[in-house]
DNA sequence: AGCACGCCGACT
DNA sequence: GTCGGCGTGCTC
């Protein structure tokens, strides 16, 4: 298996030797193509020689013991198929990429070469290149040259017999290397100290390093050169200087780049509704192998989950422990740490290609300190070979889902699977369970547990609607912020607490619009309106990350004209500062977030109270737990309930009781202000009651009505391409062929709110299939229509996109 | 996916 | 005349 987007598999040929030691799951560098080396994953050990054509050699084989298990191919397999993507895609996407090695091509000068007459200018200058430099990357010759087309030249290079090209691959993954010190053998013995120490009764500094050694080794522990530099106060060159003197040496020990130092803590006891819903849970475990964990914010489900962490640790298996974002791995982990301490390995994309390989490592070998993975949805992709538990925390988190690239998984259904394949069981957990989820539960498909006690007592947030429209008549606003709002922004401030803003959309205001032509100007390469950004005073497109200064006229008619319409983050940030000049205000959003310590800093700024108010999109509702906050205010609730999407009333229900449940959640209760133009919308009253089985039964009745999950799974199609016209002849024509296989439940083809992003047009179909039809057979039709589809020529540069459970 | 081969436009 | 564009086909 390649790591490339290609169907089919490869048959290389090996030595007896290398048949005998080759295991299904191990890696072997391979060529593939003209010039290319791919480490190949190997799937079958076989004798059946192909018939068509000779079989490659391998070139090296890369691994000692298999890297992925045979439950792993199992699941890749699974998920190949279920989301119409290549074995190819599931396995580039699974391993860290330090382990997709790809070799570079490089050149060398052949020494016996000499008749430079005989070269054309760009060949000289080539040659010329390796005499100061024994070897030449592509990439190199390409800059080189200055031109793109270089292999022609280094073709007849090799031709002439100037240079001798071979294929270089590095191994990426460098295990991270810890210098010790310790005592030379000659001075090992007790009395030899004296003498040592006599020696050196002129070189001060080398006495100290000597002494701080002697200190630090009463602990019998190996000494880190770091430690003992610090220890004495003395630098590196010093320690040099007695490693040359034959007093000290030097040796490394490879460690691992996350450690975990600290104590561990017992267990926390549970309170009475916890202990229940725990017993509940492995009630339901005894007869099903997926249970939902239906908890109110604040309820305390991650007790609930470490309790039953730990049973599985006592049965020596693994847990996997899934959360949506990364934003919150932060909280979660010091949570955890507290009681598993270094059991716990954590795995997400901000991570280094050198740590991910750790703990690849770890989890293979099923070291003690991976027991428990946490980590972000490509945490389903570790080598398991025992898991007992998985636990998908937020489970009705739209970020599940991967969309670009291909494999577009959603990872809590993957994870679902993965258990079945352990045997292992399966706990969703979420305050406002997906649709999807919680209907499972209610057909008896999936065990279901609630919790609806918050922790400690404390009650619900009072929440309350805040009619803008009203307000406005009355003139009661102040920019974006009601009369009502800002008292009870005054309020919790003045009692030193702190403040929550939600304000689902970040920039400073979406449109810029010129009040004499009504043109705002767009974006070069997206069908998309740019978003002002007064921090760097420019627009930006937040499709394609398209930047330019901020015009001071517009562009259509030249009148200086242009008006902010609409607004993010960024303004209501603003506009705090003004009203509210004491006060810290901080921001959290896309923008203030970059970087692998973005949101630890803007976090742990708001847990030291170091920001009185903090600013932010939807991020703030991923399970964020701030004791301090108890004002939790929506700015504008409605631009979450206009979304063109099935699932937006659900996610808009989710999104505001998620934020509200981040207010009160200590001591006293929690105020929740939302300001709406429409506050007797049903899902507003639903959320200020929070009403979920209320909100549960209308959205469903919803979902049958107009055919949607989970009554019928979706497939959505998306078709690319800079020419509009080929987009749509093509989408025209697949939609014909889609609708004489499934009639009236093919949709389209519509263009997308965005209809053309980085310069491609875009185009949709969605199939809806009812719960009747059958799903593999419905997948292999559309396998065969997109290969039809693929035969025409002229459609065949059209990029295909294919998601299944495209929400 | 990546890469070579092959055929057409605008430039040293 | 060639450089460089991308359409086409193939990779064990």
């Amino acid at each position: 298996m390649l790591p490339i987007p290609i169907q089919k598999t490869f048959t290389y040929s090996v030595t007896e030797d290398e048949a005998n030691f080759l295991k299904k799951g191990m890696r072997v560098a391979v060529s593939f193509g003209k010039s290319k080396m791919y480490s190949a994953l190997v799937l079958n050990i076989h004798q059946t020689k192909p018939t068509l054509y000779e079989a490659k050699e391998i070139h090296q084989i890369l691994d000692e013991v298999p890297l992925v298990n045979e439950l792993q191919l199992k699941h890749w397999q699974w998920i190949s198929s279920y989301y119409l993507c290549s074995l190819g895609d599931v396995y580039r996407a699974a391993l860290p990429s330090a382990f997709l090695l790809e070799s570079e091509s490089v050149i060398n000068k052949n020494e016996e070469f000499s008749e430079d007459a005989i070269l054309t200018d760009d060949e000289f200058l080539i040659f010329e290149a390796l005499q100061h430099q024994s070897q030449l990357t592509i990439h190199q010759v390409i800059a080189i040259l200055g031109k793109q087309k270089v292999m022609p030249i280094i073709n007849s290079l090799i031709k002439k017999e100037a240079i001798i090209i071979k294929e270089e691959i590095y191994e990426q993954y460098k295990p991270k290397l810890v210098k010790y010190v310790r005592l030379h053998a000659d001075y090992s013995s007790d009395d030899s100290l004296g003498k040592l120490l006599e020696e050196l009764s002129r070189a001060k500094k080398q006495r100290e390093a000597v002494l701080g050694y002697f200190q630090l080794s009463t602990s019998k522990k190996p000494i880190k050169a770091k430690d003992l530099e610090e220890k004495a106060k003395v630098s590196a060159t010093i320690l040099k200087s007695l490693v040359d003197k034959n007093i000290f040496e030097f040796y490394h020990i490879q460690t691992d780049r996350i450690q975990f130092n600290g104590d561990t803590n017992d267990l926390k006891v549970l309170n009475e509704f916890q202990e229940k819903a725990l017993l509940e849970i492995k009630e339901t475990f005894k007869e099903k192998d997926v249970t939902l964990l239906h908890g109110i914010t604040s309820s305390g489900k991650t007790e609930v989950y470490t309790k039953l962490i730990q049973e599985v640790l006592d049965q020596g298996k693994q847990v996997v422990f899934l959360l949506p974002e990364i934003a919150l791995t932060t909280q979660i982990i010091t949570r955890l740490q507290f009681y598993f301490g270094e059991q716990i390995s954590v795995f997400h994309s901000k991570y280094s290609m050198n740590e991910r390989v750790e703990v690849w490592n770890n989890v293979l070998e099923n070291k003690p300190k991976a027991r428990i993975i946490l980590g972000a949805r490509s945490s389903i992709f570790l080598p398991f070979s025992n898991l007992g538990l998985i636990v998908v925390d937020e489970e009705h988190e739209t970020s599940y889902k991967q969309f670009e690239p291909s494999p577009r998984y959603n990872a809590r259904d993957s994870a679902i699977v993965l258990a079945k394949i352990h045997k292992a069981k399966i706990l969703l957990g979420s305050a406002t369970p997906s649709l999807e989820s919680y209907f499972n539960a209610q057909q008896n498909k999936y065990g279901f547990v609630e919790l609806n006690r918050r922790h400690g007592n404390v009650q619900l947030p009072k929440i309350e609607l805040i009619d803008v429209k009203e307000k406005q008549r009355k003139k009661e606003m102040t920019g974006h912020f009601s009369d009502r709002l800002l008292k009870l922004i005054q309020e919790a401030l003045d009692l030193k607490e702190q403040v929550i803003l939600f304000q689902n959309r970040r920039g400073f205001s979406p449109v810029v619009e010129c009040n004499t032509c009504g043109v705002s100007p767009e974006c070069p390469n997206c069908d998309v309106s740019l978003t002002y950004h007064k921090f760097r005073h420019e627009l930006r497109c937040h499709y394609c990350n398209y930047q330019r200064s901020m015009p001071n006229s517009c562009g259509a008619c030249g009148s200086n004209t242009l008006d902010n319409k609409g607004f993010g983050t960024e303004q209501i940030e603003l506009e705090l500062t003004q009203l509210f000049p004491n006060h810290k205000i901080g921001r959290m959003d896309l923008d203030t977030t970059r970087g692998k310590y973005g949101y630890q800093k803007i976090i742990g700024a708001f847990e030291a109270k170091e920001i009185d108010v903090l600013v932010g999109t939807q991020m703030l509702s991923k399970g964020l737990d701030f004791e301090n906050v108890t004002l939790v205010g929506i700015i504008n609730a409605d631009s979450m309930l206009n979304f063109p999407d099935f699932r937006a009333h659900e996610r808009a229900y989710d999104m505001m009781v998620q934020v509200s449940g981040r207010s009160g959640r200590s001591k006293k209760q929690g105020n929740v202000a939302i300001q709406t133009y429409n506050p007797h919308h049903q899902i507003l009253q639903q959320v200020s009651t929070t009403s979920y089985a209320e909100m549960y039964k209308e959205q469903l009745q919803e979902r049958w009505q107009y055919k949607y999950p989970p009554y019928f799974r979706l497939i959505k199609i998306t078709l690319k391409h800079k020419d509009y016209n080929k987009v749509d002849s093509g989408v025209n024509w697949l939609f014909k062929a889609l609708y004489s296989s499934f009639g009236e439940h093919v949709l389209g083809p519509t263009a997308p709110a965005v209809s053309r992003v980085r310069n491609q047009y875009i185009k949709n179909i969605v199939i809806k299939i009812p719960p009747k039809q059958n799903l593999a057979q419905t997948k292999k039709q559309l396998q065969k229509i997109k290969n039809t589809f693929e035969a025409v020529k002229d459609f065949r540069p059209i990029r295909f996109i294919t998601d299944v459970d495209a929400y």
